[in-house]
DNA sequence: TTATTAACATACTACTGAGTAGGATGTTTT
DNA sequence: AAAACATCCTACTCAGTAGTATGTTAATAA
C-alpha cells in the first residue's frame, strides 16, 4: 500500500514504528493468501507483490529473501494460534471444560485465521529438505519447537482430564493426534468465502469439538 | 530399473504389457516418495530419475508431463484407498461395526501407502490455480470426483448407523469430516521408518479408530 | 540551502528446470 | 540381412524466477 488514494507513490516519507508494523502485517496477509492459494513454491515473489500492488523492492526492503517471508508468516500464523488457545486455558470449570475451551478456541482459529494457519499446516516439511543456511535453519527449529509447544498444552491438558477421571479408556498422545488432526484438517474443506458469518462459525466450531469430545457412538446415559 | 546387473542400459529390449507395469509402478513409487519429502513443486523431475537411477527421458517416456506424472501418483493413491475400504463395507456386524471396520481399514491404508496418501492429501489443491490444459483439467475433476466418492462412502455409512440408532446426536456432513480429518492428518506426524511392525501398526489404527468412535470422555455404562 | 537518508521502484543478472529433438541400442518383421 | 520399431538416453532450448544493483522521491539534518 505504498500507492496514496491520489495515485501518487508516497516513498520517501519517512513512517514511524506503527505504520511500518501495519506495512508489514499487509505484506503478511498477502503472502500467506497467495501461499495458501498456490503453495509456497509455486509463488513467486512477483505475485504476492502483485497481489498486493507493490513491487519486488518493496517486499526485499522487509524480507531478506523468500525464505524468511515463509517463515514469518508461519511465526505469525502460530503467533495466533497460541493466541487464541492461551485464554481459553484459564477458563472455568474442570479439567474436561478447560480442554473443551482449547479446542473451541482452536477451532475458531482455524478459521478466523484460515490463510495463516493454512501455511502453518502446510509449511514445516517444505524446508525440511530446501538448502537452508545455518540461520535460516535455527529459526527453522525455532518454529518446529513452537508447535511442539502448542501440542504440549493440548497433551497436558487431555493428562490432567484423564487423572480427574474425566476421560475413557484413551491413550494421551493418540488422542491429542485424533483431536488436534480433526480441527487442523479443517484448512482442507473449510471454505471461508461460503462463510456464513460470525453465528455459524460458532455453531460448527461448537459441533466440531462436541463430537471430538462426545465421540460418535450414542451414550446409554446422561454423562 | 533399465540398468541390468552388468551395469548395461537395457534400452531397445521390447517388454510385454507385466514388465511395464512393474516399471511404471516403480516409477510411480519413486514420484511419489519425491513428491512427498519436498512437495510436488520443489521435486524436479531430475529428482525423480535420480531417486531412481534412471534419467528424464525414461520418466517422458511414460509420462507427457509432470503434472500428468503426478495425476497418475495420485490416482494410484485414491485406488489404493478404494481398495482398501470397500471390502471392509462388507464385514459383518450392525451399521456401526462396518464404519468401524471402514475407519480401521482406512487408517492402515494410510500407514501402508504413506507417500502414496501424503501425495493425495497435499495434491488436489495444488493445481486447482495451476494451468492446465483442459485436458488436465478432466483429469483434475475425476480425481476431485474421486475423493468426494470416498468420503461419500463414509457419509452414507454414518448415516446408516444413525438411523439404527447407534450414533449419537452427532452432525453426519460434520462428524464425517472430523473422523476422516483425524485419520488423514497422520501423514504429518506418521514415520514409517520408526514404525515397529505390522502388529504395532494394527494396535495404533485401533486406538485411533477407538478414540474417534468412543470420544474422549468417560462413558457412565458400558456400551 | 544542501547533503543525507529512509523507503521504496525499476531494470537488470544468473540460474534452474520443464520439455524436446535427435541419437543409441536392441528387437521384430519382411 | 535390412528395414522398421520400441525403449530409452543425451544434449540441448527457453521461459520463469530469486536476488541484486541502481535509480527516484521526499523528509530531515547540517
Amino acid at each position: 500500500m505504498k500507492i496514496a488514494e491520489d495515485g501518487v507513490a508516497r516513498r520517501g516519507r519517512k513512517i514511524d514504528e506503527a505504520e511500518a508494523a501495519t506495512r508489514r502485517m499487509e505484506l503478511l496477509e498477502a503472502a500467506a493468501n497467495c501461499f495458501m492459494r498456490t503453495g509456497y513454491h509455486a509463488t513467486s515473489i512477483d505475485d504476492v507483490a502483485r497481489s498486493m500492488g507493490c513491487t519486488k523492492g518493496f517486499i526485499y526492503h522487509y524480507h531478506a529473501t523468500k525464505t524468511d517471508l515463509f517463515f514469518d508468516v508461519h511465526r505469525e500464523g502460530m503467533r495466533r494460534l497460541f493466541a487464541a488457545v492461551e485464554p481459553a486455558m484459564a477458563s472455568a470449570g474442570d479439567a474436561l471444560a478447560v480442554l473443551r475451551a482449547m479446542l473451541l478456541a482452536h477451532a475458531r482459529a482455524m478459521m478466523d485465521h484460515h490463510a495463516f494457519e493454512t501455511v502453518v499446516a502446510q509449511g514445516v516439511q517444505i524446508h525440511r529438505f530446501g538448502a537452508t543456511t545455518p540461520d535460516q535453519r535455527r529459526t527453522l527449529d525455532d518454529l518446529i519447537a513452537s508447535r511442539d509447544r502448542f501440542e504440549a498444552l493440548f497433551k497436558a491438558q487431555t493428562l490432567r482430564a484423564a487423572e480427574a477421571g474425566l476421560l475413557g479408556p484413551v491413550a494421551p498422545s493418540i488422542a491429542v493426534k485424533m483431536m488436534l488432526g480433526a480441527l487442523q484438517w479443517s484448512i482442507f474443506w473449510y471454505r471461508p468465502e461460503a462463510d456464513a458469518g460470525e453465528g455459524a462459525r460458532d455453531r460448527l466450531a461448537e459441533e466440531m469439538v462436541r463430537t471430538i469430545i462426545d465421540g460418535l457412538r450414542a451414550r446409554p446415559a446422561a454423562g
